[in-house]
DNA sequence: CTTACTATGTTTAGCGG
DNA sequence: CCCGCTAAACATAGTAA
């Protein structure tokens, strides 16, 4: 699609077909991980090539087996459907909070306000200690999470006199996302893992500077690919 | 990606993100049939939303399974090497004469050209009849083919008395493709999968005006698609 | 909700290094 | 083979009917 317009057919050119190959296959997946992430929904691709030994797959082998599978023997109930309703008004709550907060950062120096987050945190209990058993105690539980987030900004906006103690950690480089972005993203992969029980596979170790690590359910078993995450201490 | 850069991040809004989703899923699986048939690979894709009680699937729910499955126990033999350098020889041939007719199509009068294209395809013995047994009869078989398809048209460009008799039936629609370059495509397809046996599925029907209907087998499977025949004529 | 339109962002074919 | 560049083709967000 550039320079001249192909006709969909067969390359005839070796070289060329495995070029367009290579820059293709690049193209289609990301496409596929944009409309995954995008509209919050299922989605593989799997693409042989002679190329390559094994075949290019999103967003993993295992989960495109998964989601095939799962179409054989679709029962069309309503529970899919309920299920479903559940993680957008999940993700609808989260993605408001994100707004405020990144709002709210905006209002404020930027390095001082990424102190909190970090501290907040890092410094209370970990993400995976909220132990999270049914959807309605999801939704108490991230209220009274945000809540006693927004408690600590409010902490920071007064002139109170800043912790200068040895616990205080440096400050987080700057990244695409805040500390309290990633946080917020983690919780609600956390909960959103917790309407979808399956095999315990597919877990991601999450690194934190300064922090002790953190097992994180990959919902979407994003393998090999943490820009997902959009944060680069993922690893 | 127009008139304002999307982030890539769940889509809040419920129908911007329902459009979104049906745009993008379209522009996705024509990605999907473009990156398979440019490359002469198999490929599929699958996803699921909560607005259709089926999938998308492409290029057919029972193809995606097998593609699917197939990776899964992939033994890395040469025997699957060996069959796709096969298959590309057989592409670079018919793609070649392909190329040689039509660039002869070029010199001369069009409707002509296609009645003659219709005779020599649909007077002579249906592609169904080639009963080809292995690799080596398939090279031998399409060359006798072209060769035969090459003299009619020679016969055709000297200014010899055309056959009037009952038989000279009418003359084609002009579609995007010459029925020549549907024969070879449709011979070309016969030999492919004469190469990769399957159980008995996908059978594609194919219907030509005035002509008998063939059985063409569908290496492929892309249901739902006449498009990819890239024929009006295919049902 | 659909379709159609279009301005703009994205993808990629062809080249040169 | 790989890479990076660039212009042309393509995909699509936002809008209007």
């Amino acid at each position: 699609m550039a320079r001249k317009k192909v006709q969909l057919q067969w390359i005839m050119d070796d070289t060329a077909r495995r070029t367009t190959y290579k820059k293709r296959v690049k193209g289609l997946m990301k496409k596929v991980k944009e409309l995954s992430i995008l509209c919050g929904i299922e989605a593989c691709a799997v693409v042989y090539s002679p190329y390559d030994p094994q075949p290019e797959v999103w967003p993993s082998p295992m989960e495109a087996v998964r989601v095939i599978g799962e179409f054989k023997c679709r029962p069309e109930n309503d529970q899919t459907k309920k299920r479903f309703n559940q993680e957008n008004y999940i993700r609808q709550r989260v993605a408001k909070a994100k707004d405020q907060v990144v709002k709210q950062q905006k209002k404020n120096r930027r390095t001082e306000m990424e102190n909190l987050m970090y501290q907040c945190q890092a410094g209370g209990k970990g993400l995976q200690d909220l132990n999270i058993k049914d959807s309605s105690d999801l939704m108490w539980s991230i209220d009274d999470r945000l809540k006693a987030v927004g408690q600590k900004m409010e902490y920071f906006h007064h002139p109170a006199p800043q912790p200068s103690g040895a616990a205080a950690p440096a400050a987080v480089p700057v990244a695409q996302k805040t500390p309290l972005e990633v946080a917020l993203e983690s919780l609600e992969n956390q909960m959103l893992m917790d309407l979808t029980p399956r095999p315990t596979d597919s877990l991601v170790t999450v690194g934190y500077p300064g922090g002790q690590d953190m097992m994180l359910p990959g919902p979407y078993g994003h393998y090999e690919d943490p820009s997902f995450w959009g944060h680069p201490f993922f690893t």
